[in-house]
DNA sequence: AAGTGGTCTAGACCACCGA
DNA sequence: CGGTGGTCTAGACCACTTC
């Protein structure tokens, strides 16, 4: 008296995961072909072949035609990750650095620059220009929610990370972001600050930051040079 | 008599998308019920399942258990997968479009654009204007190594994509691809191309694109409108 | 040539939704 | 309740890789 309720691929694609799981698939390793899985699990070829297409479009297994079916090599997205601004200049080989611009609690966030918070109440605004080998890179803007980040605005963020600060006092990790990015040409203000030409085109990155409980706690605006920084960044099928 | 090279399937996925593209179907609209297609287009429903099921993966079409299959309200941005042209404007609700400009032969290829082709020879050059609701939106220039690709120049890619062209002609799908992407003025040529005026800055994306071996089968160069295209993506830590 | 995944059929019954 | 998508079968032949 089988407790069916569960679909049958549903079952074998998570033996399949167990399995990778405990190691007895390691990355690079051959299935069974799909006759022998459908004999195995008693199923047929066509249910095999549900299960193995959805942990295929999950990258989880690698199918060639005329050959087999694969455990996929663990793959890291390099460009993928989210880091910090000094996190990344450290990686391409650059001294961070930081000034600090404007530091503030606003009440109604300027336009509609943070319309994902608005309902927070008062927010506290960090205008930083950050620096790449002493010379200036880009201006950062944070927003935060006041209410979750109390007294925040009493610190001084010349030498210190934002995200370290969030993450050691206030326990909040940030662990997705969602970006729009644009280019454009800068403000008279925003050539000056960074200290470049008037018909040098600039980034502009619009993000919202989540943290570990799926919540938006932060909306930042950068304004990147366009002649000293390059985006780089995988992309995967 | 058939000509039945290509899957009835991926027919039907052709047939669904083009109903879209020329207003047939709008977003929101419901599909026929899959039984009906099926008798329809004359083939069994598990075959008309596969079609939907890709569009489903795709974000074109959204199903539900027990109502129907509609067509996806456009809106979803779906950052980090590695898509075409085409079907990144039809996810933004776009009508993706193409104007060959040049498509030749090349011995070395200018500069250094393709300095990961070099050692493959002779090199296919297609550069096409591509269109987003009949209006220029970016120029992209491809460099495919010829001897994997015999007679490709011989194609017309005025409406067919380069993308499927090599997927089912010549069994290469891309897996990967790594990004440069900077911020300039758009050359003269470019700015008369992309009808924008000279000083509206671009994207310029610096392309290398690996096929299911992890072998790079093409670098392209593309450059994008400031004024009409940004980036949308999503991060994680 | 043998073995693999890719496509396709013509059914069947189940689970869910809406009137 | 009827109609929809969801799951599943037991075959068949094709296309590709490997030897």
């Amino acid at each position: 008296m089988n407790v069916k309720k569960r679909p049958l691929y549903k079952q074998l694609k998570q033996e399949l995961i167990q399995k990778i799981e405990r190691g007895e698939l390691k990355p690079g390793d051959v299935l069974p072909p799909e006759r022998e899985l459908a004999k195995i699990f008693n199923m047929s070829r066509m249910t095999v072949r549900q299960a193995i297409s959805e942990l295929v479009n999950e990258y989880v297994l690698i199918r060639r035609h005329g050959s087999g079916t694969y455990v996929a090599e663990h793959k890291i997205p390099q460009g993928k990750k989210l880091k910090s601004f000094s996190e990344e200049m450290r990686l391409r080989g650059m001294l961070p650095g930081s000034k600090l611009c404007e530091k503030k609690i606003v009440l109604s966030p300027s336009a509609n620059m943070a319309a994902e918070l608005k309902s927070e109440g008062k927010l506290f605004m960090l205008k930083r220009l950050r620096l790449a080998d002493l010379e200036p890179m880009a201006i950062e803007t944070s927003l935060l929610p006041i209410n979750r980040f109390p007294s925040l605005e009493n610190r001084n963020f010349e030498n210190e990370s934002l995200y370290e600060i969030l993450e050691e006092e206030y326990n909040i990790k940030m662990t997705k972001a969602q970006q729009k990015i644009e280019v454009r040409m800068p403000t008279p203000q925003e050539s000056e600050l960074l200290d470049i030409n008037y018909t040098i085109p600039v980034f502009h990155f619009k993000q919202v930051t989540f943290d570990q409980n799926d919540t938006i706690f932060e909306v930042a605006h950068s304004v990147y040079r366009g002649d000293r920084y390059e985006i780089e960044t995988e992309i995967y099928r």
